[in-house]
DNA sequence: TTACTTACGTTAGAGCTTCTAACAAGAGCT
DNA sequence: AGCTCTTGTTAGAAGCTCTAACGTAAGTAA
């Protein structure tokens, strides 16, 4: 009975990891569960019994991708002490993952996928990926427009996702790193720097060091 | 021969259209060159006599958003004067472009579709894009490290773009508003912001004003 | 006006895809 | 030993891209 279930979730496991090659060598469209299952042995409709459908095999590569990035964002910053410090380790992170596989990047942070929506565990990975960059946060001296809207929601926010004592100011601040990093890793890995010759990881480091150099600041 | 052609382009035009709605539906893969010709009146194979394949169909597409978005950016700041209403404008103008058709900009900075390969005529474009970006760079006051490999790019991309006395730093600051932009405009349509509760055109607003701030530091 | 060429539509079909239905065989449990 | 659940098979429907072969209509030239 044991047994069973372990062979089952070899044979999920071996199908994605021939999609995954799929994806790099052809994008999303080029995952067929057809050649998947004829690449393992085994005739097409017998992959029907692991994957409710094509869907449901893209979905788990993109939850699976989701908790990848999650567990390498987060022990890049749970390594290192210091806001600067970890601010530059998580980015540099982030980068590297990305780069290192686009099409799973592009997976998350691309064009969605049609069928795709969001299942509850990926709330978990999100918000343990959102906890890395909030490590990077330094503290909150200047004072805010109480009254604004985006402030009262980003403190709707806060509470919602428990992150104790971070001011609305400092989860806008870890909004941005975000929004700024991923601008860059983005552009990098769909090959639009390719043009200019200019070198996309001198132009992440910039950035990389404003946004430390802003950090000290307030 | 005249009425030849023009009917030629009127029916190219017509299946491009389909295409843009099947692309807003279902995304790139829901594009379906049958289906395109069944909803025209004629059966799959007519449409072949007008794209070579389905990848230039797409291709087509691509290039008619570049050179829409690149329209768009360029009258945003030939409208107006000033480093920091052109800033603006043109920041504005770029996310209502990509809100209101998110499919498009998505085929423009989202996953690569696979057989693309970007053909000359979007070089223009895309060199148009960037002058409309780098009109709103202000004056470079403080020196740079001459001899940084990013300065010796960014000054290489200079000469080969033309844009006369633009120093690199200052096209360093371009290629920061182009990324910093992107950043927030892709993770909005991609609807990353969805489960924060936070309104991206606030966070959109909030990034321009940060760099018309830094732009007029220096 | 007649003859030729080019453009553009058709059907047939190969080969791929997803996915369902019906059936056969084996593994594990009672 | 018998029953059930799991997992494979083949057959097939319905869709896709794209090629080949063929007919017809429209524009061009003698």
């Amino acid at each position: 009975m044991d047994r069973r279930q372990r062979y089952r979730e070899q044979t999920r496991d071996e199908a994605k990891r021939i999609a995954l090659e799929q994806l790099a060598e052809a994008g999303p469209s080029g995952i067929s569960v057809n050649a998947i299952a004829k690449r393992m042995g085994v005739t097409g409709p017998a992959l029907y019994r692991y994957f409710a459908n094509r869907d449901a095999l893209l979905t788990d590569l993109i939850e699976d991708a989701y908790n990848d990035l999650a567990d390498t964002m987060q022990g890049a910053v749970t390594q290192r002490a210091g806001h600067a410090t970890q601010m530059r380790a998580l980015a540099t992170a982030m980068r590297e993952w990305a780069v290192a596989q686009p099409h799973r990047y592009l997976l998350l942070f691309g064009t969605p996928v049609p069928g795709y929506q969001a299942p509850m565990e990926t709330l978990a990975a999100a918000h343990r990926s959102m906890t890395a960059v909030l490590a990077t946060v330094g503290e909150d001296t200047e004072p805010a427009n109480r009254r604004s809207t985006l402030y009262r929601q980003l403190s709707a926010w806060g509470e919602k996702m428990q992150t104790g004592d971070l001011t609305p100011k400092q989860l806008h601040w870890g909004v941005t790193v975000w929004t700024r990093l991923h601008g860059v890793i983005s552009l990098e890995i769909t090959n639009q720097f390719e043009m200019t010759g200019v070198d996309p990881e001198l132009v992440f480091k910039a950035e990389v060091e404003a946004l430390v150099a802003w950090g000290e600041r307030g």
